[in-house]
This record gives C-alpha cells, sequence and structure tokens, in this order.
DNA sequence: TTGACTACATACCAAGTAGTATGTTCCCTT
DNA sequence: AAGGGAACATACTACTTGGTATGTAGTCAA
C-alpha cells in the first residue's frame, strides 16, 4: 500500500464521517438511511459498508470524533497557567468556538445522549455507550474542577448546588449547537463574536462580569507572580 | 353524544397526547412507530388513528400542546407588576419549572425545530410549522422585551450582541429538558430547588446576582413606587 | 329491537431500509 | 503479465412501518 493510497484512504475515509455527520444532523440518526449518506456523497451504499460495517459504528464513529474535537478544543485553556477565571474563559471560549466550527459533529454529540435508551440491543454497542459516557464525564469533571477552584478561591458565586450550576454553564456553552446556523455573510470574526458573547454570559453566571476578568487577570499577575 | 362520553372522549385523547410525548421523548419522532405509541398504552394502531389522522398530526398536537404549557407557565410573571428583573425573575421560573414538571412535551418541543429540514412534503405540514414558529419567535419576543427593559434601565448588564444574550438565557432555562431526568427520591422541594438554581445563574448572566435582585427589589419600592 | 354511531382491533399493502452477496474496475506487487 | 486485493457498484432479501380497509363489540336514541 502506496503512501498516496494510504492518504487517499484516510481522506475518503474524513470525507464520509463529514458526510454521515451533516447527514445526521439535519435528520436526526433514526431518519438518516445509509442510502441518503451515500446520495450525500454522490455514491451508493457499497462505499459505506467498505468503510463502517454498520450504521451504528458510522454514528459511533462521527461521534467519537466530535469527543475529540471538543477535547482538542477546550484542552489549551485546561493545561494553561492562570487563575481558575482565565482558565474556564480559555476552555469556554475553545468549547464554544468549536460547537460553532464543527456544528455537524457537536450536533450530533448532542443528541447522541438520546441514544441511550435506543434499543442498544447488542453488547458491544453497550461497551461503546459506556466509553463514551466515561469519556463525557471526564470533559464535564474537567469544568467542574476549575469551577470547584474558582468557588474556592472566592473568584466564582455560585448557587447552593454545584452540579446545576456546571449544567447550566454547560448548556449555555453547548447553546450555539442548537439555535447557531452558518449563514453566507458570517466571517472569522463575526463568529468570534458570538463566541464572545456566549462566554461572556456563561462567566456572568458564575458571578464574573467582563471588567471583574481582566481586573483579576491583573491582580493575578501581582498576587500569584 | 352524552356528558360522560364527552368527558372520556377527552381523557382518552389526553391520555394519547401524553404517551406519544413520552415515547417520542425518549425514541424521537423518526424512531416512534404508531405501534409504539399504541402498544405504550396497550392498545394498538386503530386506537391511535382514531384520534390523529396521521404521526405528524399527532406530533404537531404534541408541539402544540408543549407550547400551550410554557406560554402558560410564564403568562403570571410576564404579565406581573414590578420591575423588569422582578418580571424576567417570575417568567423565568414559570418556565424552567415547566420544563421540568412537563419534560416529556418539552422535550418535543426542543427537537421541534429538528423537524424544520425534516421532508415537510406536504403545503398544511409547511403551514403548522410556520404558525409554529410564528408562536415561538412571540414568545421569545416576551423575554427580548422584558431583557430590553432591564437594559434601559441599568439593571442587566450584556454583552454587545442582544440576540446571543438572548440565546444564551434561553438556552439556560431549558437546559433542564437535556440534563435532568425524574428520580424516585425527588420531591416538589428539590424540584423547585433545581429551578432556583437555573434561573440564578440566568439572571446572573444578565449581571444580577441573587443579592442584586432582593436589593433591587427594595429600591424598587422607593424609585418607581 | 333495531339502526346508527362510537371506539376501537385486525388484516393487509406499498414503500422504505439495514445488511449481505456478488460483480467489476483499477492499481500494485512480483 | 498475471495474480491479488482495494474500492467501490449492483442486486437482492428479510423486515419494519405509515397508512388503509374492514371487522366488531358496545351504546344510545327512536
Amino acid at each position: 500500500m502506496s503512501q498516496t493510497a494510504a492518504e487517499t484512504r484516510s481522506e475518503r475515509y474524513e470525507e464520509l464521517l463529514r458526510a454521515a455527520a451533516e447527514c445526521f444532523q439535519s435528520r436526526g440518526f433514526a431518519a438518516t438511511s445509509i442510502d441518503t449518506v451515500a446520495r450525500h456523497l454522490g455514491a451508493t451504499k457499497g462505499r459505506v459498508y467498505h468503510y463502517f460495517p454498520s450504521k451504528m459504528d458510522l454514528f459511533n464513529a462521527v461521534r467519537d470524533r466530535a469527543m475529540d474535537l471538543v477535547f482538542a478544543a477546550s484542552d489549551g485553556g485546561y493545561h494553561m497557567q492562570g487563575t481558575p477565571a482565565e482558565r474556564l474563559h480559555a476552555m469556554s471560549a475553545g468549547h464554544a468556538r468549536s460547537m460553532i466550527d464543527d456544528l455537524p459533529y457537536m450536533h450530533v454529540l448532542m443528541d447522541g445522549l438520546q441514544m441511550l435508551r435506543y434499543s442498544t440491543t447488542t453488547q458491544f454497542q453497550r461497551e461503546a455507550m459506556e466509553a463514551h459516557l466515561t469519556r463525557r464525564d471526564l470533559y464535564e469533571q474537567r469544568f467542574r474542577e476549575v469551577v470547584v477552584q474558582g468557588v474556592a478561591d472566592g473568584q466564582f458565586q455560585i448557587g447552593p448546588q454545584l452540579s446545576i450550576t456546571i449544567q447550566s454553564f454547560m448548556s449555555t456553552l453547548n447553546g450555539p449547537v442548537f439555535w447557531y446556523r452558518p449563514r453566507g455573510d458570517d466571517t472569522r470574526e463575526s463568529r468570534q463574536a458570538i463566541v464572545d458573547d456566549v462566554v461572556r454570559f456563561a462567566m456572568s453566571g458564575l458571578g464574573l462580569n467582563a471588567d471583574s476578568i481582566a481586573q483579576h487577570s491583573h491582580q493575578s499577575q501581582k498576587v500569584f507572580a
């Protein structure tokens, strides 16, 4: 197998994955047929089944890829040096940005949970779902961890139930998946402006306004540096 | 047709509507068959088609009912006397409460938008969707109106793009639909505690904390009364 | 009592779909 | 050049599902 062949293979795989994501996004899992995905590529079933053994495997691949993307998007902020507010801000911005930039994948990620009660008959499928849920918990745990630190530092003021606050925070960040739709006239800057406003709202939900972030950012230089 | 018969008819209708909502919630529209709904009631297709001419009509009925419920839930707050913060707080609490109390219906309301790109072939269906979207806009407009007032009064501090703030605000309030699941040990009070925390986060996203709400409530007595 | 009507259940059909089995074309190695 | 495998397309099957047509038990008014 030559390198060009390997590259082609990888490109073809990506092409299929994206097509599937777009179909799942617009019609949902159940309403999307393999033929639909194939036609979306100008191909037939044969091509899809050449890369994925079943419809469910295709869906899982899309969902896992979505998880990869969202992890990568907030990873920099998570491992960043800084106050909890600064780190959470960076994580949230990356997360929200990914929601908009990788919309089809993220949409699949969102209603992937709905698949829980779906008839996951096979044992293998249950394990795949289990692994996904573990990863999802791990991801949410990162945000929870930073929020807890911010609360301990007195940076954040939240309600009595931490888990509800986290859920609300994530709901805000995930929001664009449900209401944002790409338009012809949106630019890199306009999308960033959306992300900034979403993150601003989310951070503000924790008791921080835009001023106090910048302010605290300066303080942190003095206090912790 | 006697009155008892009419009551039975109405009760049967409600029973069907709720069963459909629960099925649509757990499996989504496409994955829910008429037989599924019927079996969920211990009946057969005949019963479903006796009340609804088609699957889509059944779905529309559930969705419209959901809209009725959420309108009713926030109506008191909207028509209430008070500051924008007080009114918005009441509206939001009602809305969030309805998300939890009427979960199956609200779930249908949420992915009802996904139906947009679904193959709405018939002309009648397009009109039904159009009417629903109009109502949805009207509902969102109520929140927008009160938020704008609050911004004008200086009660709220929001980002540069009002629409993004509104979307984020509603995303927070709608959040419970996606992450809340009824448990055996939750009481009326525990559910209210969830609602309070969600609303607290949402209001805080507009730049209000719990203290400033109470504070402003007192001030408003002096300033505006 | 009898005809009509309600409120379903049962039987059936046409269309669509996941998955399989079988070609077919091209490239790559030997 | 020849054999094999990769990358699909085509044909087909078993099954599900929305919708319809028809049967049927109970109710109620005349």
